[in-house]
Parts: structure tokens; sequence; C-alpha cells
DNA sequence: TGGCCATAG
DNA sequence: CTTTCTATGGCCA
């Protein structure tokens, strides 16, 4: 109708190249990565009652996520069942992969989703080793990995076809043909091959996952958060899938490929679509009336409704979605949004990387809190553990740059990176079921909030004094603005969390830089001045900043050896049932490198990661480098002219 | 800024 | 078939 909202609909823009990293059972490879022996072990990390996650060898003998334990046993008598309510060895770990695929970042847009989920924006990256690609000699393709130094990379075969792509039956068309004269088609030909470049990227960053942190991930590529999210599901353990053009649907018959992976999917699938939307949009496409509070019981395997009956449904477009979805409080524009996502159309930005996060909260449940003595009982547990995370996420740690044996208990800790400066506290009340028909069912989250005072700052006093004092003098105050009015509470879950981060001056120079750096540090000695010229292209290259690709650098800043004294005595420390499965087996190399995936889809695609140190002398900047660099580094030097 | 909703894992 | 604990981002007053 008006111009700005077609101009904001049904637009692809397929510019980037975003691939999308999910960590195959997480949970599960953790344990795994601290203890390998568990790797040939049927392994169910356990929560509450049921097992949350497993391996694939516990799922080749028929367990599954969200099972109960009794019946894990009963199916797989000799399953390794270990504890996982205890988050942090997940958090630890989930960090610790999310820097290490930092490392190899241009540009920072690295963004995390929940422990196990990795999107990146590496357009950047793409480009310029489009710049290099020489398309007379694919089969000895090499990927800059390093604009400041030619050899930082690795080798590849740019005439093969990468291991998964989507639609299965359809081709790479890419190379054959380099000078399509027709405009559109060159369009799609360069689409073809950047996805190639960033399939073979994404290829690369796995096996680095793997050998270097023992991690195996399922890896989708594509142009928007989106659709690499959707295709990289495709084919799940330890592989990934490309979705290949043509994405719209040509003049033809044929449906584009975009189409043709959305339609299918059921509606409350596609990312962004959440229980509310979906269910308001199902009931719009079904054509019955929303059929209010009861609907929440049987959920939404009834009615099956998918992007494509969606799209297909008649009437349908952003407007409907509009008034269709108007409630109380959703964005504006969300018809022409829901719109665009059904069309596989999703334009948001790869996030840049934050050093602190935006919140840090701490929430439990209860059965039964109604008395106040119990409710500042559970405060003062919530503060501890809060003041925790605090500590842990936004006290700088303590490089020993000193002696590293000063191994004092009360551990030296740094600054802080960042002040909250508002306390926020959260309710909810027992869903109390009345007598007509358990309707009340809302979730219902009350709070509210006030300055968190500065005394929690102080790193020297005791933990279990700080929370104390936090619970009596700042949380309390607001529970009574909370519950001022009501006689009765029965609070069926409390949440305590801070906010509003204000960066110190220490960890405003931006992580990623620093990180950035870390790539190329060479025994032990920074080189500042790569930091500093990171983005210049343009940069001259020295022989002494070359960092040989077949010597075993140590990338990630932090590192922590896979099976550390620190990681096992930490287990100890946690004292839970963990321990037990933890504690009886030295580390082992050879099981993890004998350990067949069985699972790996990729066995047809060869690595070609392999580099040979014949070393050649650039004639233009003295760069001393292998000779599979040499040709891009030529190339390298035309660009400029 | 505070309160609340929606979403994701 | 889906709970619990986090974290993020948007609207509105």
């Amino acid at each position: 109708m008006d111009p700005i909202w077609r101009q904001t609909t049904f637009k692809r823009r397929d510019h980037r190249i975003i691939l999308h990293f999910d960590y195959d059972c997480f949970y599960a490879s953790v344990f795994e990565a601290e203890n390998p022996f568990l790797k040939s072990r049927p392994l169910a990390v356990q929560q509450k009652q049921i097992v949350v996650t497993c391996n694939y060898e516990a799922r080749r003998r028929g367990l599954h996520k969200l099972q109960l334990i009794r019946e894990a046993r009963k199916v797989c008598p000799d399953v390794v069942i270990v504890l996982g309510e205890d988050l942090t060895r997940f958090r630890d770990a989930s960090k610790a992969l999310y820097n290490f695929l930092r490392t190899f970042s241009w540009n920072d847009k690295v963004e995390r989703l929940g422990f196990d989920e990795v999107y990146m924006d590496v357009t950047d990256m793409i480009e310029y080793n489009i710049e290099l690609l020489n398309t007379n000699n694919l089969e000895n393709s090499f990927f800059g990995l390093s604009r400041s130094d030619p050899c930082k990379g690795f080798s590849f075969d740019a005439s093969s076809t990468p291991p998964n792509i989507f639609p299965a039956q359809s081709s790479f068309a890419i190379l054959c043909i380099p000078n399509s004269n027709e405009n559109k088609s060159s369009e799609s030909h360069a689409l073809q091959l950047r996805l190639l470049l960033g399939a073979h990227l994404g290829h690369y960053l796995r096996h680095q996952l793997e050998e270097q942190k023992g991690y195996t991930a399922t890896v989708g590529i594509s142009t928007s958060k989106l659709l690499s999210k959707l295709v990289g599901s495709i084919n799940k353990p330890n592989a990934q899938t490309t979705l290949v053009p043509p994405y719209l649907s040509g003049s033809d018959m044929r449906k584009g490929n975009v189409a043709q992976l959305l339609d299918p999917l059921e509606i409350g699938k596609v990312p962004g679509i959440g229980f509310k939307l979906a269910l308001k949009i199902r009931n719009h496409v079904l054509g019955r009336p929303a059929k209010f509070g009861t609907g929440l019981v049987y959920g939404a395997t009834q009615d099956h409704v998918s992007v494509g009956n969606v799209r297909a449904c008649p009437g349908m477009n952003s407007q409907t979605l509009d008034t269709i979805l108007r409630g109380q409080s959703l964005p504006q524009g969300i018809g022409a949004k829901i719109w665009n996502l059904l069309h596989g159309i999703d334009d948001t930005e790869v996030s840049m990387a934050r050093s602190i996060p935006k919140q840090i909260s701490i929430e439990d449940t209860y059965l039964h809190l109604d008395t106040l003595d119990k409710v500042r009982k559970e405060l003062c547990k919530l503060s501890q553990s809060l003041l925790k995370r605090m500590h842990l996420d936004l006290l700088e740690e303590a490089e020993h740059s000193g002696p590293p044996e000063d191994n004092c208990q009360a551990r030296v800790r740094g600054k802080w990176l960042a002040h909250p400066r508002t306390l926020r506290l959260s309710t909810r009340v027992r869903p109390s079921i009345q007598a007509d028909g358990s309707r009340e069912r809302l979730f219902n989250r009350k709070s509210r909030s006030g300055p968190l005072p500065n005394f929690i700052f102080d790193v020297n006093e005791e933990f279990s004094v700080l929370s104390e004092k936090l619970a009596e003098e700042a949380i309390l105050p607001l529970f009574r603005r909370l519950h001022s009015g009501s006689a009765c509470w029965d609070l069926s879950l409390i949440n305590v969390a801070v906010t509003n981060m204000v960066e110190t001056a220490h960890a405003s120079g931006g992580q990623g830089r620093d990180i950035h750096s870390m790539f190329y540090r060479q025994d032990g000695e920074a080189r500042q001045q790569e930091a500093d010229g990171i983005g210049d292209s343009t940069k001259t290259i020295n022989a002494d900043d070359v960092v040989v690709p077949w010597q075993q650098v140590r990338i990630d800043g932090h590192e922590e050896p896979i099976n550390s004294e620190r990681q096992g005595s930490e287990a100890v420390a946690a004292g839970n049932g963990t321990e037990d499965a933890l504690a009886f087996k030295p580390s082992q190399d050879s099981v993890v490198s004998t350990a067949s995936p069985i699972y790996d889809r990729d066995e047809n695609f060869e690595d070609e990661y392999m580099v040979y140190p014949s070393n050649q002398l650039c004639h233009i900047c003295d760069a001393f480098m292998p000779a599979f660099a040499m040709a891009a580094h030529e190339r390298f030097h035309n660009l400029g002219d």
C-alpha cells in the first residue's frame, strides 16, 4: 500500500554470509570433553528426574531427550548418568568455545544464543577471499584468515562440492561458466560463490572446533540468521548444510529454495514465532476463534499448520497479520515482520560480541512460600548465588602475571568490569486453581526495582556477609513494595536481578580487539601493532609477523587444556553426584583419537587442510611464506593497484 | 526508567 | 511432549 510498506516487504537482500553453529548434544559433550572415557559410553545428563540430553551412543541404544531417568535405566541399563543441574561448567565451556570462534572473526559480529548456539557474520572474510580466488586454478585455492598475514589460512579445493546442500538434489552449479552475460544469473552466480566459500569456511571452523577444543558442531550456511539456523538443522550431528540459490522463486514454475525450506515447517518452528503468535496465526488459518485460556493443555500436536498453509491462506498478507496479531504490546509492524519471516526474509544483524552481559539474574521456584521468614531465607540464598555470578561475569580475571604459584585460597580478584546500577526483584504468585476449571494459568510476574547499593562491590568482604546485607537492606524493601497491600501471598517464584550495567574504564577497551590481538600472539609475545592494524587491508607485511600455519598455535587466549587440573578439582568441589562418573579415569588421549565418528556425514569430503612448508619469498614485500599461499598473496598486492 | 510481554534455549 | 532458569529486546506510560 504505502511505499514504506513495500520497501520493507519482500525485499531479499542476500548480501551477507552468516554461519550458524550448534554444538552437538552440548551438555553431554561437556562431560565427554572433561572425561574422554565417556565418549565410548552411553551417557545421559540428568536434571531433576529427567534426561535433559544424552550423547549419540546413548541415542543409538534407544535413549532420547526429556526421558524419565527410570525409563532410561530400563532401556539401557549400563547408561552412565551424570548430574547436570549445576550450570557453571556448561557456562564456562560455552564461553570458551565462543571466544575460540571469535578469534576467527574480523568484524566481531559473533553472537551467542543460549549456551550451545553461535551466529557468525563472515561477509567480510568471504568478500576478501573472493577477490583472492583464482578461477583458473580452483583446486588449489587458499582461504585467507587474516588480512595482514597472507599465511594465516587454509588451502582447499574450491571446485569440490561442500558436504551437504539444500535442496539435496540440486547442485552447486558454480564455477563452470565464469562470465554469464545475463544480469540476473550472474548475481545468482556471485551468491553461489559466496555461499561456497562460506561452506568451506564453515567446514574448516568445524574441524578447528573439533581438533582444538574437542567439540563437534552442526553448522548452517546462508544469508541470514533465520535461514542459516533453519538450514543447519537439516543434517544433525557433526555436519553442515548450505542453502543454495536460487533463493527466490524464478519466473518459471519452480519454487525458490527458500520457500522449499520454509513451507513444510510447522508455523511455531520458525524462529521468532513463539507460542502466542503461533496460536493466533493457527487460529486464524483454521478459521476458528481463539479458545480463550483452555488451549494450553493439548499443545500444538493436533492441528498441523505449516508456513506454506499460512502463505496460501486466502487474503493473507502483512496487513492481515497485523490485525490478527495485534495484542497487548506487540511491536509495531509485527505483521510485516512475521510476513517477512514466512518468506525467509530476516534482516536482523548478528550483534557484536559483548564483553559484559546486560543483566544477571537468579531465580528459583517454590511449592509453598507464604511467610516472611521463609522469603527472607530464600532471598539470602538467591543473593548469595547472584553475588557469585557477579564475581564470575563482571570481575576481571586476576591475571597472575607474576609468579603463578601464589596460590592463596582467597582468590585474588581483579577489578570490576562493570557496575550494575539497579536491582530488581520479581515474584510470581502461585497459580490458584479455581473451582470452575483450572483456568487461572497466569504466568504473571511482577517486579520492583531500585538502586543497587555500593557495598556489594567490596571484593574483600565475605560472600555470606554481603549477601545477607543485600537481602536485608536492598531486596526486602523491594519485596515490601511489591506486596504492600495484599494480605496473603503464596509465591511460586522469586527472581533477583542486577541490570543497568555501567562499564568501568577497565572494560571499555573492547574485548573483541584484545581477543583478536591474541590471535597473533606467538611465543607469548603480544604484537600490539597487529591489533592496531586490524581492518587495514593495505597494511604492509613484515616478514617476522608471519605465523606459519603448520605450527600449532594456541589461539584461545586463556587456554585451558581439556583435562586440566582446574576442572577436575572444580568437579570435586561441586560435590554432587557427577563426581562419581568423573573421578575414576585418567585422561586418555588414545580414547579421543580412536573414537569413531559413526555419525559423521562428511565422509566423502576430504580434508584439505594439510599444508607443506616449502617457503617462498614475496618480491614485493619480502614476506616469507609457503608456496601455496603465494598465488593468493600476489593477488593481494594486485588489489591495491 | 520502570513495568510488562514475548521469545529462545 | 515440554519444565526451569536465564537472557534479550520492544512497547508504553
